[in-house]
DNA sequence: ATCGATAATGTTATAATATAACATATGCGC
DNA sequence: GCGCATATGTTATATTATAACATTATCGAT
């Protein structure tokens, strides 16, 4: 890894919510990163391998919270507007369904995306 | 429907790609569309009422394909990169299994994205 | 050791997407 | 008419992302 991609990890990694780009330009400014291009060309290295997802909903970027994602699962996101909270999951089946849907109409599935906004469990019971 | 939202589902029901905002925008001024606002608030009426759907990995937006995709189900998109498409589908057996999933960890869901990128049957014979 | 290729970095400018703040108009029930 | 809600218009600005170009670090092959 390199040196800008693991200081854009590292802080991903801290965050407790999606960090947009400009978020992550400004916490490392005094550790030497100074301009977008550096936070998105770190960040698109760091996504394709998989150890940064980007949420589109969001427009933020989450470190992998998963040991594995990279078989064939799909990351599920789960995104709190309250705490604005982002938990990943995977599910097999559900993965499974999707490939067969696309597979059933010959379409070639390079990225998924799934995200459910909505609130979480604690910020629904307040 | 307003003056405005006519004039954008209009436009985006002859489109066969998702458009951005700025692209309607562009294709309506001789309509009398003038700022990004008047684009964007029609899109957000439309959208809350399920005639058009944003799709989050491309920035864009598209009318709704489907006659009735207002029950609970999720809508499901196909994005072509190399012709744009983006074909919209539903699938009762993903909504739900995606609803347990929350369901399953308390989380209230108010949204849920599902974007296939990739190739389409057509672009990816060529 | 040095040449040359590749990958990484830095810098400035600009494009593309989205919203804030405020002003005006239009329609409708009373 | 008056009051209210909704729709519209306008300017300015915020946020997100990339283009274009210059420089530097790395490292194996000669
Ligand atoms: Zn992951
Ligand atoms: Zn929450
Ligand atoms: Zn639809
Ligand atoms: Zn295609």
């Amino acid at each position: 890894m390199t040196q800008n991609e693991t200081l854009v990890y590292h802080l991903l990694c801290q965050a407790d919510r999606p960090l947009s780009a400009y978020n992550i330009l400004d916490a490392l400014r005094d550790k030497g990163i100074r301009a977008p291009l550096q936070v998105y060309r770190a960040l698109a290295k760091l996504a394709e391998r998989g150890a940064v997802h980007r949420i589109e909903s969001v427009n933020g970027f989450v470190a992998c919270q998963l040991h594995d994602c990279g078989g064939s699962e799909v990351s599920i996101f789960m995104l709190c507007t309250q705490c604005e909270r982002a938990d990943e999951f995977t599910d097999a089946s559900i993965d499974k369904k999707l490939q067969a849907l696309g597979d059933d109409r010959k379409f070639q599935a390079a990225h998924k995306v799934i995200e459910i906004t909505g609130l979480c469990a604690d910020c629904r019971s307040v």
